[in-house]
DNA sequence: GTGAAAGCGCTAACAG
DNA sequence: CTGTTAGCGCTTTCAC
C-alpha cells in the first residue's frame, strides 16, 4: 500500500501538499495538482482512513442503533441509510440496544470512540439525565422512530397519533365500541402517542373507553399472541383490537386462528404499521402504513446534510414528521350482537 | 477523554507500561497491576481504538457484506452476529452489495482499510480471478448462504441440494410429475445447488423434466410473480412449483391469489427456505426450513475463533453445513387430473 | 519488569 | 501556493 509519503516523493512535493491535494483541490496549483493526482492514480493510491481518523477526529464511518435489528421495519431503514451513506463514502455501523437504555449507552460511548461522523438511532431511552448526556454527544445525531423529548436534536417520525386514531375511527365508523388497544412498550414516544390518539378519538365520540381493554404489549408478538388469548376467553370481549405494531398484529392474528375465532365475522383486527406481504396473508389486515423507505431516506439525507456542511451543523434540530397512510383490509367488519 | 499519558502518570510509570497492563496484564508486577488499573478505573480511562488501530494494523471492527440486508433472512442472521460480536467487544460494519460484484469488491476494499478484525460475507461473486483476490485478504473470512469454490475460507450454510430434494420427494409422493422449478440468481452457489437436488431427486425418480418448467427467477418475488403468470396461462400447465427461496414463494402465492387459482385445489407450492410467520399465511407453505439463527450464531463463532485464536487462523477453511428441516404445511396436494 | 524511542499515516496550523 | 513542524494516542521492539 503506497503512502502519502510515496504520492509525495513521486509528485516532487510534500506530503502536506498531497494531503491538500485531496482534502481541498482548488488550493493546490493546477499542475501540481495534476502531478498529485496522476501520481496517486497510477499507483492506487487512498488516504488511510484509521490515520485519517486518529488526525481529524472524524472518521467516514456513520453509526445507526435500532432496538432488534431483525425487525423488517428497521431493515428496511437501514437498507436505505446504509444506500445513501455508501454513496457518499461512508460504512455504516449496526448496533442492536435489544431496547435496553443501558446498552445504548454503552453503543453511544463505541460509537464515540469510533469518531463515527453521524449517528441514526432510534432511541429506547427516555428521562432528563439521558437527554442531557445526548447533548454532549459532538457529532451530528438524528433520531427516528423513537423521539426522546426535549432534545435539541433531529427526529424523523410518522404522525404517530394519527395512525391510531384513523384506525380508531374506522372501527367506530363500523359500529365497534368496545375495542382493545394493545400498547407498545411502556414509556416509548410511540406507545404513549399511539396510546393517544386511541384515546382522543374514542373522546371526540363520546365513547368510554374500559380500561381492562388497554393492555400492555410491549411491542412483542408473544405478548400480544397471550394477551389475546386472555381477551378472547372473557365473558366480556372486546369486538374489535387494536395492535401497537405490525409484529403484535401477527401475534393476534395467530392468537384467532389458533382459537378458531373467525376474522373479521366474529372479531375485528387492525393494525398500526404495515406487515410484510400484507397481501398473502388473511385476512388482509386493515392497518395504517408508515413509508419505512421514507422515513430511511428522510433520516439519511438529514444526518448527511449535517455531516457535509458544518454550517448547517449549528442550526437548531428538526422534526420531521410524516403522515401515515390508512390501507382497507378485509380483517374488520360491523360487531356483531354477542 | 484521559489519555495513556495520563495514566501512565497518575500510577507513576511510563506509557509503554500503562500499554502492558492492558494487553498483557500478567507481563506486569502485581502492585504495578493494580495502580494503573485503579487509576484507570477513576478516570474511567478506555484506550482509544482509533489510535489503536492505527499503531496496531487491527481495529475492533467486523465487516458483515450481504446482498440485500432488507431480506429477514440476513436480518436474523446479523443479529446474531452483531450480538456475538458485540459480547466479544467488536462492532459490525454492515455493508449492502445489491448483488453487484463490483460494489463487493470495493466494499472489501473498504473493510480492508478499516483494518476489521474479520469478515462474514455471503458472496455474490464467482470466478477464479475473484477467488484469488479474495485469498490475498489478511484478516479471517467467513462465507456464510453463498460460497465461492476452491477457496480455503470457512463457510458456514444449508445443504442446499438436500433442501430441494426433500420438496421434490415430497412431490413426487404425492404423484406429481410436471413440476416447475422456478430457480435463484444465475451463477450463485445455491442457485446451481438447489436446482441440482430437483434435477437429481427427478432423475432417480425416473421422471423426466420438462426444460421450459424450469424458470430464471434471481431470487426475486416479482419475478417470480411474473412467471407463475405466465406458467398458469399455458396450457400444458406444471401441477406443482417449487421455488428457490422465500420471497419468489410469496411472490408466486400471490400470483395465485391474484389468478383466483387455488392453491393447492388446483396446484401445489413448495418452498425452500421459510418465510418469516408463516402461520398466518395462507395456505401455509410446505417448506424446507434453513436455521438462520443457527447459521449466524456458527459463523460468528467460527469467525470469532480465528480473530481470538491467532494459531487457528492458520488452519485451512472448513465447510459447515447445516441439514434444513422439512416442515409440512398444506400448500401441496396430489395433483388433479386436467 | 519497565522505560525509551521510533513509528502507524495522516491532518492542521503556521510560516514563508 | 507550498513546505515545516507538531502532533493524534497508542503499540512495539529493544535495551536496561
Amino acid at each position: 500500500m503506497p503512502t502519502i509519503r510515496d504520492i509525495a516523493k513521486m509528485a516532487g512535493v510534500s506530503i502536506s501538499t498531497v494531503s491538500l491535494a485531496f482534502s481541498s483541490p482548488h488550493r493546490v496549483k493546477p499542475g501540481t495538482l495534476d502531478r498529485i493526482l496522476g501520481a496517486a492514480e497510477r499507483v492506487g493510491y487512498v488516504a488511510d482512513p484509521v490515520a485519517r481518523s486518529l488526525a481529524s477526529g472524524r472518521s467516514r464511518l456513520i453509526g445507526m442503533v435500532v432496538a432488534d435489528i431483525s425487525n423488517p421495519f428497521f431493515g428496511r431503514i437501514l437498507r436505505e441509510i446504509e444506500a445513501r451513506a455508501t454513496a457518499a463514502g461512508h460504512l455504516v455501523i449496526i448496533s442492536d440496544s435489544g431496547g435496553s437504555p443501558q446498552r445504548e449507552r454503552e453503543i453511544l460511548e463505541h460509537l464515540s470512540g469510533q469518531r463515527v461522523a453521524g449517528i441514526v438511532l432510534s432511541p429506547c431511552s427516555h428521562g432528563q439525565d439521558y437527554g442531557r448526556y445526548f447533548e454532549t454527544l459532538t457529532m451530528p445525531v438524528v433520531m427516528f422512530d423513537q423521539k426522546i423529548e426535549g432534545v435539541a436534536r433531529d427526529f424523523v417520525g410518522t404522525d404517530n397519533q394519527l395512525a391510531s386514531a384513523m384506525l380508531t375511527e374506522h372501527l367506530l365508523q363500523q359500529g365497534h365500541r368496545r375495542i382493545a388497544f394493545i400498547a407498545g412498550k411502556k414509556g416509548l414516544f410511540t406507545t404513549v402517542e399511539r396510546l393517544e390518539g386511541f384515546r382522543r378519538t374514542m373522546a371526540t365520540a363520546g365513547v368510554e373507553v374500559d380500561p381492562s381493554l388497554i393492555l400492555d404489549g410491549r411491542y412483542e408478538g408473544e405478548d400480544a399472541y397471550v394477551l389475546v388469548m386472555r381477551l378472547m376467553t372473557r365473558h366480556d370481549r372486546p369486538t374489535a383490537i387494536i395492535a401497537s405494531n405490525n409484529v403484535m398484529a401477527l401475534g393476534a392474528l395467530q392468537a384467532l386462528n389458533d382459537l378458531g375465532v373467525k376474522c373479521p365475522a366474529r372479531i375485528s383486527l387492525a393494525s398500526i404499521d404495515d406487515v410484510p406481504w400484507a397481501n398473502v396473508i388473511s385476512p388482509r389486515l386493515t392497518c395504517s402504513v408508515q413509508d419505512a423507505t421514507l422515513l430511511g431516506r428522510l433520516a439519511a439525507e438529514r444526518l448527511l446534510a449535517r455531516i457535509g456542511d458544518p454550517g448547517f451543523r449549528e442550526s437548531p434540530g428538526e422534526d420531521l414528521v410524516i403522515a401515515p397512510r390508512f390501507r382497507l383490509g378485509n380483517s374488520c367488519s360491523p360487531p356483531v350482537e354477542a
